[in-house]
RNA sequence: GGGGCCGUAGCUCAAUUGGUUAGAGUACCGGACUGUCGAUCCGGUGGUUGGGGGUUCGAGUCCCCUCGGCCUCGCCA
């Protein structure tokens, strides 16, 4: 090693020590007589003191920032009064005896330890830099310290680590594939894997048992501030198991996790709620629990009234839901209230908002107040729960836009009226998912998880009689607001896998194309098994507090998908792309008027 | 594919209703300074206002196109 200790190593029991420190000029402070050096790596901050007997002063003053430097000298207590309590090592100096520049740096587009953060796409591009930020080393060292206890977890419940290929077979099902073209089989391609599935499914037919693997998935879909092309999931998967064991094992990591990173203590087990309670009462399949504000069906109420926006709706099949917004009536003025009007429309093409502010005398206030009758509006009063101050919102729409209307606008509300500690963390699974999915535009069912997912066992005969009735043996761990995991127990009869492959509209033969290995496996001494994957990159954001899942990979995309340092993706040679077999066409601009 | 916000000095930002030579902090360069730690003080360099086109006597500002970043709907089994 160049160095004796780190930059964040040196106390006060290192007086008189001489020691060598490499690392990078964080600040220099030239006095002329005297330079002082912040040296900076992962590890702290150490100051080191250039004075005039060092002879080192001239040589001192030409540093700069992110010069990288190696530094020998003697650790000497501070004068009286010039500790500096920010730093872990301010109790200290090193007095330089050596300075050895091992590295100039040019001017840096912006310095790791400047307070006014660049914008997004510069620190993307110079990510080096970015990520010396102590901000960043924190993140990647915590998501280190997750990946590592997730291992140990596992490891001491007997799983093993398997890797599976990286160039696996593209099945049309689910996101889109990324594809790498086969050189050796021209005109076919290989798909880089949404997850595992399969893989893990075969090894317990394999008789492993316990499996995880720490596994990077990828998705060709569009990105969110919670969503990367490329992601890893903490995949796990086990034999001769029901969802209470699963769940089980994921249980006591949560737990485990919260009081080895954030000292916080679990209460286990994590509480469950169905798929069909979290729709109803807060909209969503992944309820941010830290708060109340749930959603309360007046459908009864609206056919009632002769109010036709909310009559219409209600006798047509659809919902009349709100929620309340407690005390909020100040705080939303009719403008703001416009804005929630064109969130809603906009984003989830609901019709419209209702709203009403409870008066003081505890009557409704709402410009559609005259359209209704006063029992009516006694009634949602009532159902509401209001109180004087209070904000009420309504949808009155299909099934579908309500949830998603008032699940956006109750997670909106939530964050801006403070409703929740930020630092609180809410860890629950919601389960019983349905099996299937109505697909308007297919005209056909898909699978909700995947279709490898098993049905309840009492709901066997519904995959005949009525599968969209179906629920799952599926389970997702949400924290917060955000799916952080989902599993579920897999089907192990290859007749039922079958059955289910039909039900999606497969027929035997692209069953057989497709999965034929999966089948034929099933046939020849499938356990009865299941699992889970966890998001890591969510874990991470989440233990982290960060809103933003960018923060907590190393080298991530933006949104468009590229990487701003590398600039990938590029073009290639034509040479490539001729052993390839692959011509390009050009995408045809339209030229019509 | 749709909607929204943003783009001005290396970095972070300002610039009145469209009106003089586009400013500030910081960084950088030069100078001063023996205890600083956001060092301080003096001086200085630094701009195709993302790019292109248009409207106008005049555009950082208005319009159109385009590139890029972010948020979001669709999408994400």
């Amino acid at each position: 090693m160049l160095r004796t200790h780190t930059c964040g190593d040196l106390r006060k029991d290192h007086f008189d020590q001489s020691v060598t420190l490499c690392g990078w000029v964080d600040k220099y402070r030239d006095h002329g007589g005297g330079v002082f050096v912040d040296l900076r790596d992962r590890y702290g901050v150490t100051q080191v003191v250039f004075d005039p007997s060092s002879g080192l002063v001239e040589e001192a003053a030409r540093l700069r920032s992110e010069y990288v430097v190696k530094v020998t000298g003697t650790v000497s207590e501070r004068p009286q009064g010039m500790a500096n309590s920010k730093l872990a090592t301010g109790a200290i100096e090193v007095r330089a005896t050596e300075l050895e520049v091992l590295n100039a740096s040019e001017t840096p587009p912006f310095q790791p330890n400047q307070s006014e953060l660049p914008g997004e796409d510069t620190r993307l591009k110079f990510r080096y830099l970015d990520l010396r930020r102590s901000a960043m080393q924190d993140i990647l060292l915590l998501r280190s310290r997750i990946i590592k206890a997730m291992r140990d977890h596992f490891d001491e419940h007997g799983f093993i680590d398997v890797e599976t290929p990286i160039l696996g077979r593209s099945t049309p099902e689910g996101a889109r594939d990324y594809l790498v073209p086969s050189r050796v089989h021209n005109g076919t391609f290989y798909a880089l894997p949404q997850s595992p599935q399969l893989y893990k499914q075969i090894l317990m037919i394999a008789g492993y048992d316990r499996y995880i693997q720490v596994a990077r998935c990828f998705r060709d879909e569009d990105l969110r501030a919670d969503r990367q092309p490329e992601f890893t999931q903490l995949d796990m998967e086990m034999s001769f198991v029901d969802t209470d064991d699963v769940i089980g094992i994921i249980d006591s990591l949560v737990a485990k996790l919260a009081k080895d990173i954030l000292g916080i203590e679990v209460t286990l087990p994590l509480p469950r709620m169905t798929y069909d309670e979290a729709m109803c009462r807060f909209g969503h399949d992944a309820p941010d629990l830290r708060f109340g504000m749930e959603l309360i069906d007046c459908t009864s109420i609206a056919k009632e009234t002769a109010f036709r926006v909310f009559r219409g709706v209600a006798d047509s099949g659809g919902f009349v839901r709100g929620i309340r917004a407690e005390g909020a009536a100040s705080q939303y003025s009719r403008k703001k209230i416009d804005e929630l009007t064109d969130f809603v429309k906009e984003d989830f093409g609901a019709k419209g908002l209702a709203w009403f502010r409870v008066e003081d005398d505890g009557s409704l206030w709402s410009p559609i107040a005259k359209n209704l009758e006063p029992e009516v509006l006694k009634k949602i009063s009532e159902r509401m729960e209001a109180e004087p101050g209070d904000l009420l919102l309504f949808i009155a729409d299909s099934w579908e836009v309500s949830c998603k209307s008032l699940a956006a606008l109750r997670k909106r509300l939530g964050a801006e009226l403070n409703l929740y500690d930020s630092d609180q963390m809410h860890c629950s699974w919601i389960v019983e998912f349905p099996m299937f999915d109505w697909d308007d535009e297919g005209k056909r069912w898909v699978a909700m998880h995947h279709p490898f997912t098993a049905p309840r066992l009492q709901d066997m005969p519904l995959l005949d009689d009525d599968p969209g009735k179906c629920r799952a043996r599926a389970y997702d761990l949400v924290i917060n607001g955000y799916e952080a995991g989902g599993g579920t127990i897999r089907i192990h009869d290859q007749g039922e896998q079958s059955r289910v492959f039909e039900l999606l509209g497969m027929d035997t033969e692209s069953a057989r194309e497709r999965f034929g290995f999966l089948l034929d496996a099933l046939k020849l001494g499938a356990p009865p098994h299941g699992g889970i994957a966890l998001g890591i990159d969510r874990f991470v954001m989440l233990f982290a507090k960060l809103d933003n899942i960018r923060d907590c990979i190393a080298f991530p995309k933006t949104q468009r998908a590229t990487d701003m340092m590398t600039e990938a993706p590029g073009s290639v040679d034509n040479v490539q792309l001729e052993e390839l077999g692959i011509r390009l066409v050009r995408k045809q601009q339209n030229t019509d008027t």
